[in-house]
DNA sequence: GCATTTATGTAGCAAGTGCTACGTCAGCTT
DNA sequence: AAGCTGACGTAGCACTTGCTACATAAATGC
């Protein structure tokens, strides 16, 4: 008799990323019990079996993907260094445009929307994706700057406000701001 | 007969002022019918009434809110200009941090959030608050500031770009981004 | 072999969701 | 006076929400 396929029984770990794939999709706001179960071939009761409660399973959730961000992140990586601080952003805001992060683009507003409403979760996951960002900047910033630290700080303060214009429609709004900021004062100003 | 007091008859202007300010209070995500309506002292039988549709209704208040929005940045614009760019910045921040501008604050995120999910009544209400903010901005340039127009936009973006960190939690990383790069760029750079 | 723990299914509950059906009562027109 | 229309209240519907009660089947320990 051709036995039922026993799947490993199901933990944690095998389904965030199907929970995470359906929240990326769908965003983290109408993310109820039931759908997340379908998504990841469950039931709701399983879902609450395993993580107890569904704010525990966002909290999961959010380090999960926070993880996964990073790990995204570092396939982005690779290259050689740029040489000004104007190429390290336009390097970064096309990367930022890609397909395979616009999902994670969508699901950060939700995220500092979390944040101002106080909500633990939101906070820390955030932070942990600021903080792998600033690192990655820091690594990218041009050999030859001096300060490096405070560079990366600043421009990650440029790309994030460049995001959040781009994000409701402002994109050419921030891309005119760049160009008159970062390129006339990169350039030496007579 | 004392008659019973019949107030004129409740209108899309006079409910909106009530809707808003609980939105501002209790946040757009968890805005439901019959909360709003306790909090316009109505029932969400008139709501619909009046606004037709769910949908139709936060479209309307979202337009309220960002001309509430423009009166409020209006009411707060006194005072002469600034000297220079930072320092332009600097009162920006200042005014942001204000208690009367935080529940703008916490609102401004849902809207981005609601923004890269496609819903026309949130774009529509970003671009307009972007456009007021803008517009403010470069009535505050310095009175010496070669290109102003680039310049605001530039500092739009480096606000914004501030105001997403502190939502996070990342304040400090901004404020030293500023200090790095505001600061080192506008003296003379050797 | 038996008992306990772990993993899962089925039903359901109380609360809340947007929205509708229907009745009522005032004011206005004719 | 009759009829109509706009403004409101009361009930309710179908559905979704997070979560629970209860049963059961398999795995595991002794």
């Amino acid at each position: 008799m051709a036995r039922v396929k026993k799947q490993p029984p199901m933990s944690k770990d095998s389904l965030l990323p199907l929970l995470a794939s359906h929240v990326l999709a769908h965003g983290l706001g109408q993310a109820s019990l039931r759908p997340l179960a379908k998504a990841a071939g469950t039931s709701d009761r399983m879902l609450l079996y395993h993580f107890g409660t569904k704010e525990a399973l966002i909290a999961d959730l959010l380090a999960f993907l926070a993880q996964a961000y990073a790990a995204t992140l570092d396939a982005a990586m690779g290259g050689e260094r740029a040489r000004t601080r104007a190429e390290v952003i336009a390097r970064i805001l096309a990367q930022a445009d890609a397909p395979q992060m616009q999902p994670f683009m969508a699901l950060w507003w939700e995220i500092v929307a979390g944040c101002t409403r106080g909500i633990s979760g939101y906070q820390s996951a955030a932070q942990a994706m600021m903080h792998e960002l600033l690192g990655w900047l820091e690594g990218q910033m041009p050999a030859d700057d001096h300060d490096p630290a405070g560079g990366a700080r600043y421009l990650l303060t440029l790309i994030e406000g460049t995001m959040m214009l781009a994000a409701v429609g402002h994109g050419e709004t921030a891309r005119a701001g760049l160009e008159a900021g970062l390129l006339a004062g990169s350039r030496a100003p007579s």
